[in-house]
DNA sequence: CTCTTTGTTCATTTTAAGTTGAACAAATGG
DNA sequence: CCATTTGTTCAACTTAAAATGAACAAAGAG
């Protein structure tokens, strides 16, 4: 158990997430909204609001499970859809984020304020490493689908 | 500026230290640890704390100056050794310490509570996803020496 | 419809992480 | 040596993020 919320920590997402993947992810059957609360001594709001993220990161699903209204949820176990999630939800909006902060800085340069050449050789490197990081995640991602 | 610090915050690490780097990457001269005071208004408790981590990741280097006594630093900014320093000091720990509690999850099974074949397929997999991030994280440190 | 079960929302509280600052150590210089 | 400048440590405080829980909505069941 420790060792997702730890995971969790590593990618800046909080102990209630991790405690909530974990327990499904070692539970065979779905389970219920519950259950969670119960087993895990959590709040409902912290359970409800912890079960939009990781749906929303794509690392949990809500199942259909037959003779229950309730709902039920299984842990995602594909590496590749757990990275595509963290990436698309994570770090692509701050990627993106970034690339457009990198530019206005260009930007206020080319006004008046010439920037000086040291200014200019570090905007660049910004660029670079941002191309870095787009080039680069995807394919990490493109790997972890081998696993 | 916001810039550096939204990297650190997606890192896990605090915005002290975005700030810290994101001063010396935009200056030119090293700074001496004053500056760092007083054109960030930090306390002088959390830029010696900062620095010291800084340090430790190899995102900021301590260079002698000349005719001053005072301690001067500069950014790294070799993305290679950044992205080395933090994998070294941040992922490195944390994947051995999850490889061996992996390790220990199967020690208990072993024992006499046979683990069920899903305890088994759960516990090969994390295996697996250890592998994947021990065999990647250096071939992305690699690529970024190329930048 | 109405009542119950199930889940969500969000203002408040709690907690942990980060920051501060005062006391302390180390080092230089006079 | 002593005084001053420079930097560190760590207990106490602050703050932002996370968790709570009560009020609310939605969806059956009867």
């Amino acid at each position: 158990m420790e060792l997702f919320v730890g995971t969790f920590a590593v990618l800046a997402l909080p102990r209630s997430l991790g405690e909530i993947y974990g327990l499904l992810y070692s539970s065979e059957e779905p389970l219920a909204f519950d259950d969670l609360v119960s087993r895990l001594e959590l709040s409902k709001g912290s359970v409800s609001e912890g079960l939009r993220l990781l749906r929303s990161l794509g690392a949990v699903t809500l199942v259909p499970v037959h003779d229950s209204r309730k709902d039920h949820f299984t842990a995602e176990t594909s590496l590749r859809k757990l990275a595509g999630g963290y990436l698309r939800d994570r770090i692509d909006p701050y990627l993106k984020g970034g690339e457009s902060r990198i530019e206005s800085l260009r930007k206020v340069g080319n006004a008046e304020t010439m920037p000086s050449e040291f200014q200019q050789k570090r905007i660049n490197q910004l660029l670079s490493w941002h191309r870095f990081f787009s080039k680069v995640l995807p394919v990490f991602k493109a790997l972890a689908g081998k696993f």
